[in-house]
Parts: structure tokens; C-alpha cells; sequence
RNA sequence: GGAUGGGUGGCUGAGUGGUUUAAGGCGCACGAUUGGAAAUCGUGUGAUGGUUGAUAGCCAUCCAAGGGUUCAAAUCCCUUCCCAUCCGCCA
């Protein structure tokens, strides 16, 4: 959520900005309720005020035994005002609150203005492909030949895009998932998070995943609770209400979970294998920053989901997102895409955003420089490190052999007690 | 799932209709005292919004959340959420 404050005072500012991502926004309608809520509040205010002295004169009146009928008919009617007052402010705040929650996050000064993925900027590339000897596979190939992924029956026994892992396949998965914990935790200082799955209704509006788009989340049937989508939700709102030490700041959490999207509207994109999934693994990196650094941070935390792909010797490049094709709560985001031989190009397998106050004021995370000082939001930043099933479609595709094997990358091979899959 | 008791400022804990603009204590900040410290004493101590040049004042709102009764609600009524204990069930 933008401060409305900042949005009525650069209404032409805020409106130019949203304009690089595409689209309409109520800006105009906002700064409208805005005015009109100030308005109302004031008369209101007044009012109250008046009668908060005379409730207190009737008080004393009756406790001299006095007469206070009149002044109690008065009050009778000032109350009726307030009440209208008060309704029209809770409808104006409403509208408000619900107006400000569909205007997305204003792009930051330092991304490319484009409307789409076209305009994005390779900012820079590690490794390069390898060149096969041999016509190389896909994974989904090499996964039903290595009997390490079962299809057939993930959709008998769930759907379309589940996944069944077995023996070294899911072994892999599993080495991977501990593998990226490992090293957020012991080489790059986050602390872990084990979260729970469903989060309620608030905790997904925090995150800005609600209510725009609740057509991409599976919704748990006679509750108010959602599937993760990421671990982002659980973990950023872990702080939601709270006002933090800011000698604590940055707070960096690293997170597992199983991720669950509808994947609403993908229909024919990435069909086979492991790319698009209802439900995927994700090692999730938040952090929680000091405005005044948090780019600095942005930086260190993409080199942070970078060293995953370093350590397994996968090639990659990084992206920076431009107007057109950041996330509806970021400011700025840098995509991380991995090598994929099947593909033949680079496929996402991180995103790494800093939402500055955005996600803050929506969730309300503040923190406090020392004490007596004033709160302020804090800025929220995530980024996958990374997503499992990817990397797992990754290393199987890139190590794989003219024989059909797939070699364990180096560093995998203390979680995997095995040098190959084959 | 059933029963009972709860939810009050950073913490603890009073407060069942009107000097509560939330007592007292702890903690914290500042000051006094001291060679320095402890102890002691004094003062202060939240959030949000409005107004304003102002992080000064002033006003409003906030006692889990939402609604209601009343001239007036932390206090009475209703709904929901959460927590604790016991019982039942259960990996």
C-alpha cells in the first residue's frame, strides 16, 4: 500500500510512475476519498469533542443532584450527528482501504521503462552452457527412464501438474532442500523458519497476494485459511503488528516450505515436467531492512540465492525487471535464471525483490531507531534460494550423461551418499 | 468436539456505567545525590489520525476484533477470533 499522505500531495508524480507498468489505477479516486475523509473526520472530531466536555458537566450535575434533562436532550441530538458522521466515515474508509489496496507498489528510478519481459536488462552472467557431445534430454525423458518421477500415477492419485518423486529422485529433492538451508544458514547468517502451510486471510492481504489476486490461491474449504503460495506470506507477517528494535535490523530469515499456486491462466505454458507445478518446494530468503540500506541488502541477498547455483556449477545470468514486468508489490526485482538445456534458453529459478514500505504499511511493520524515537516502516525484501523442483530439473539436465546417468554435483554428494543417479 | 476460566500501555497488574485525561509496581530515559557506581529521591515514559512551520501545543480515537445499548462504555449485551486448564479423540 502507498502512503496516501505522499499520493495526495504527488498525485501527477505517483500517477506517471504506475503509468510505466501498464495499466489504469484510482489514484485519482483515492486522493478523492482522502479529502473528503479529512473533511468529515474534522466535523466529527469537533463534535465529539463537545461532547466529551458536556458528558463530563452532566456528570458533575448529577452529582450535585442537580437538573440535567436539557443538556441530556442536547446531547441526544449531538449524538445522532456523530452517528451520521461516523457512518459515512466508515463507508468513505472502506472504499478507501480498498481503493489504496488495487494501486501497486511505484517502480523504483533505477529500472528500465518497458511495458513488458522485452525490456528487461541482463545485468550479468555466470558460467556457460556446456556443450553435450550427444543430443541432450529433457528431464522429464531423463525421469522416466531414471524411474525417479511417476506422472501416470500423480495424476491418477491427485491431477495435472503433481508430481510423484521416488527413490533418488525424491533423495534429490530432499538433498537439495537441506543443501540451500545449510548454506543460508552457515555461510550467509539467515536464521530458519519452519512456518505452517495455511496462513488466514489477513496474513495473505499483508503480503499484497490478497485481495487482487485470489483466483491464483487454493483456498481451504470451510475455513478462511489459504495454502502458501510462497514462504514469503508466513514469514513476512510473522512481524505484522509488531514494531521491531531497529539495532536488530537487517532481520534475515531463510524458510522451507511446500508452495501451492492455481496457476490460473498458465494453461498449455510449461505442461511436461517439473517447471510448473500446483504444489512445489521453495527455499524462501526475507529479509527485514532499514530503509535506508534496503538496496544494499537487495544486492547482498540475490549474491545470497547466487551462491546456490555457484556451488552446484549450474550457469546462470541475472535479471533486472523492467516497469512493465515487476511483481504488483515491488519496487524492483532482479529475476535469477538458470541454464535449461531443454528449454534452450535461461529459465527463472529465483526472484529477488525489495517492496521498500509497501508490504510494511499493508502488514504494518515498523521498527524504532533508539528510544522515544518516532516508528517508521521498515522495508521487506525476498527472494527464492531458490525453488527445488527447477533446481532438481536443472542439475538433472545439465549433468546428465550420453548414457542416460546424471552425475551428482559435488557439493550434493554428502546429502545424496551417491556420486550418480543412473 | 465438550466444559470452565481468561485476553487491559514494553512487562506485571488494579479497575463492573460518570474526578480513569487506564491506579500501583517493574523496566526504561533524564535529572538530583556521589570521587565514581550501587542504593535512594524527583520528573517523564505508547500508538494512530486531524490541525500546525513544528518530532511544540490542542483535539479525536485505541483496554483481542466487530456490532449494539446509553447523554456517557475498559466496565452492560451480542457475534467472532485467540489463549489457558480439564475431558474426549488422535499422528
Amino acid at each position: 500500500m502507498l502512503d496516501i499522505k505522499f499520493v495526495v500531495e504527488n498525485k501527477e508524480f505517483v500517477k506517471e510512475q504506475l503509468s510505466h507498468r501498464g495499466g489504469e489505477f484510482a489514484v485519482d479516486k483515492a486522493v478523492e476519498l482522502e479529502l473528503k475523509r479529512r473533511a468529515i473526520l474534522g466535523k466529527a472530531e469537533t463534535l465529539k469533542a463537545k461532547r466529551n466536555a458536556d458528558s463530563e458537566k452532566i456528570a458533575k450535575l448529577k452529582k450535585a443532584k442537580e437538573d440535567a434533562s436539557s443538556l441530556i436532550a442536547e446531547m441526544q441530538k449531538i449524538g445522532e450527528e456523530i452517528k451520521a458522521y461516523d457512518v459515512q466515515l466508515s463507508e468513505i474508509e472502506t472504499e478507501l482501504r480498498a481503493t489504496m489496496l488495487s494501486i501497486p507498489n511505484i517502480p523504483h528510478s533505477s529500472l528500465p521503462i518497458g511495458k513488458d519481459d522485452t525490456a528487461n536488462v541482463v545485468v550479468r552472467t555466470h558460467g556457460t552452457p556446456r556443450e553435450f557431445g550427444f543430443t541432450p534430454k529433457a528431464h522429464w525423458e531423463l525421469g522416466e527412464s531414471l524411474k525417479i518421477f511417476d506422472w501416470p500415477r500423480a495424476g491418477k492419485i491427485t491431477g495435472t501438474r503433481f508430481t510423484v518423486y521416488q527413490g533418488l529422485g525424491a533423495r534429490l529433492e530432499r538433498a537439495i532442500i537441506s543443501f540451500m538451508l545449510d548454506t543460508h544458514i552457515f555461510d550467509n547468517g539467515y536464521f530458519e523458519i519452519y512456518p505452517p502451510y495455511m496462513v488466514n486471510r489477513a496474513s495473505m492481504t499483508g503480503t499484497g497476494q490478497l485481495p487482487k489476486f485470489e483466483e491464483e490461491a487454493f483456498a481451504v474449504k470451510n475455513t478462511d485459511y489459504f495454502l502458501v503460495p510462497t514462504a514469503e506470506v508466513p514469514v513476512t507477517n510473522l512481524h505484522r503488528d509488531e514494531i521491531l528494535d531497529g539495532s536488530k535490523l537487517p532481520i534475515k530469515y531463510c524458510s522451507y516450505t511446500a508452495c501451492f499456486r492455481a496457476e490460473a491462466g498458465s494453461a498449455g505454458r510449461d505442461t511436461r515436467g517439473l517447471i510448473r507445478q500446483h504444489q512445489f518446494n521453495k527455499v524462501e530468503l526475507v529479509k527485514f531492512a532499514n530503509p535506508d540500506n534496503s538496496y544494499e541488502e537487495l544486492e547482498k541477498l540475490t549474491n545470497d540465492a547466487e551462491k546456490i547455483l555457484q556451488k552446484l556449477g549450474l550457469p546462470y545470468r541475472v535479471s533486472m525487471l523492467s516497469t512493465g514486468d515487476i511483481g504488483f508489490s515491488s519496487a524492483k526485482t532482479y529475476d535469477i535464471e538458470v541454464w535449461m538445456p531443454s528449454y534452450n534458453k535461461y529459465v527463472e529459478i529465483s526472484s529477488c525483490s525489495n517492496f521498500e514500505d509497501y508490504q510494511a504499511r499493508r502488514a504494518n511493520i515498523r521498527f524504532k531507531d533508539e528510544k522515544g524515537s518516532k516508528p517508521r516502516f521498515v522495508h521487506t525484501l525476498n527472494g527464492s534460494g531458490l525453488a527445488v523442483g527447477r533446481t532438481v530439473a536443472a542439475i538433472i539436465e545439465n549433468y546428465q550423461n550420453q548414457d542416460g546417468s546424471v552425475t551428482i554435483p559435488e557439493a550434493l554428494r554428502k546429502y545424496m551418499y551417491v556420486d550418480e543417479i543412473k
